[in-house]
DNA sequence: TAAATTTCTGAAAACGGTTTCAAATTTTAC
DNA sequence: GTAAAATTTGAAACCGTTTTCAGAAATTTA
């Protein structure tokens, strides 16, 4: 697949000879005599403690009251042979796996990606680990995705945007404890986590009114993501608040990427549309928006303000530093992958708020 | 599958009763009834097919040659009564547990997780899930990350980056499957997928020399990196072979974030220093450094050439584009994963070579 | 046609835990 | 001091597969 771009110049092939792959390096470290690595069972540890290994076991999941004597030989005894309890018997025998599904939605939006690490970063170090797959913003895929997960007895899922049907939710969230982030459903309340893309949006074209702009351009999304929808309401709506009157004219449709700002430009300028100000569905957009009009030698914010979305880290050092929407990715990866595990607990939990937040740069000014 | 089980058009719930599904209408999606939602199994399976459950299991594994009317008939079974195997009771019972840990790195850096990404749309679709856990770049904690990716039986091991000692990673390999990425050992010539920083670093270098400057600056990542300090290495490489003496007073130490060039610029002056260009440890630091030059008055490339490393997407849509050293890192983590699926169902396969690639824009230009 | 092979097949034993159930032991109540 | 209740405990069943082992059936060979 890399035939064109990366010259296989030198393949190094890899044969196997009787299974067993062939090492150079014997001397520098000695696998544990593989015999011997034979794992811990509970069993040996019921032997050791001389106990039953039911009473090894109610000592694990600390499920019944075990007399204080046997309880510490158990445990004494896990501790002197190193056990460690087998996730697959366990989770047979049907106890939890231990396991929480993410779907995400690949994109490479700095967004996605943010929540993503934050649920991966907040995961790390408790006891569940993470499973992902991939639903590429597709209704099929995001299905079979979700089945996939499913199928392998996640304890929990966590739904990174996506485009699942309703009624595929709540079948759901009948079987195991779902959060979901980036997507708001009603009647979930307890169970979404979502900035209002509409209200960011709104903040952002209200800061341009409020500057004095009233021609303001917007660069879409794509065009049936919901984000991109709730972003175009929000603009709509400022708008009207301020008696500005929608001009379809002033709208271009984009795909979330560089490109989408550069040819923005060059449409609203072909179109011959006087504009002050442009907010754009993202930061990537507003960058390529920013150059396009850089090479027009249009200035920015001097001529033109432009506001992007998401505040991503490139935004704070773009020339000049991007004014945008800071989502706060990280932080509601975070705050999900907490509530779930609570909520896989049965613990109670709150849901933070996480208002978009309009970070004001040097991007905009007041109209001249 | 989904869709079989949870027909969306006419909402269902599925009871099964002596394995015989009787479906009932409901208005609203109403959960299946808990209690008689019990899994069908292989035994089901060979009563319904008439054979016993080993012959089931050997058509589910192709383990064993089966007679045709039977395999048939256990296939048909399986697809009438929606047979889906249990992944635990088939690891616990010895097999593969189908699934892949990645130990990532997660600095936020564009780099390591387009590789992530790359491995995950890779394996989307496979029978392997993939299993995230975060090494953060400490020792200590990636060693715990990898212990518990072991301790969940994964089938195989992708390691981005990190910094477990050598010692461990001929331990590890032992013991399963690994492809590193992002890093170089020798030895694991054949498990390794590296970019060549030293070299990307030397191109950078040796393309603003071609264009005839002589004081390059340089801002390094974190200085005890192993990328920062191969990319270090080829700046003073190019430097050498060009021989242009060393100036210590031209390198800036950096974090690899936006703030790191911004820093260095400011340092570079108040040292009083000229420099004719600089090159970046990444692409955020050379966005740092612009805008610092740009508040400056200094132009870029007209006073001051700069190069980046990572050739991450803003980089096209700076002001001006940035000249930067592209890492196919999406394209890594693809090979990466296709490279463990083959080499733990022990198939031969090849690496492709991933050199760097300069990629130059407009923010480097001939000197004055 | 009988003997020797080769193919299939099912019973039963893992795999490593959890959980039910009833017996054994200890406490509490009267 | 004894009956009743509560607390611990171990034996055994079970979770859903894979795999070994030996027997049955089909095929070859002599």
């Amino acid at each position: 697949m890399f035939a064109g771009r990366f010259p296989q110049s030198k393949p190094l092939s890899c044969t196997f000879i009787q299974n067993a792959p062939i090492y150079e390096y014997h001397e520098i470290m000695k696998k544990p005599a593989a015999s011997s690595r034979k794992n811990v069972t509970i069993n040996d540890i019921a032997r050791q403690a001389n106990v039953s290994k039911s009473t090894v076991s109610r000592v694990l999941n600390d499920s019944t009251p075990v007399n204080e004597d046997k309880r510490a030989a158990v445990l004494e005894a896990m501790k002197a042979m190193n056990f460690e309890p087998n996730i697959f018997a366990r989770s047979l025998a049907g106890g939890q796996t231990k396991t929480i599904g993410i779907l995400t939605q690949n994109i490479g939006s700095p967004f996605y990606d943010g929540i993503s690490q934050g649920v991966l970063s907040r995961l790390t170090g408790t006891s569940y680990s993470p499973i992902f797959a991939d639903g590429q913003w597709k209704t099929e895929i995001g299905r079979a995705a979700v089945e996939t997960l499913v199928g392998r007895k996640v304890d929990g899922l966590i739904l990174v945007g996506g485009r699942l049907p309703m009624e595929q939710l709540h079948n759901l969230r009948q079987r195991l404890p779902c959060i979901t982030v980036g997507r708001k459903i009603d009647g979930w309340e307890l169970q979404c986590l979502y900035v209002d893309n509409d209200e960011g949006a709104f903040q952002a074209t209200n800061h341009l009114i409020g500057l004095g702009h009233r021609k303001i351009a917007h660069v879409t999304g794509i065009i049936d993501h919901p984000d991109s929808i709730q972003r175009l309401e929000g603009y709509k709506r400022a708008l009207q608040e301020a008696s500005i009157a929608f001009d379809e004219e002033l709208i271009c449709e984009g795909l979330f990427d560089g490109d989408s700002g550069v040819k923005a430009i060059e449409t609203l300028l072909s179109r011959g549309k006087h504009f002050t100000a442009l907010f754009a569905a993202n930061d990537l957009t507003a960058f390529g928006a920013r150059l396009a009009l850089h090479r027009q030698g249009i200035g920015v914010p001097e001529d033109v303000s432009i506001i992007g979305f998401d505040d991503q880290l490139e935004a704070s050092f773009a020339t000049p530093p991007l004014t945008s929407v800071r989502q706060p990715a990280k932080e509601m990866g975070e705050a999900a992958a907490d509530a779930l595990v609570k909520l896989i607990n049965k613990q109670s939990y709150e849901l933070p708020d996480f208002p978009p937040e309009l970070i004001i740069r040097e991007s905009t000014r007041e109209v001249k």
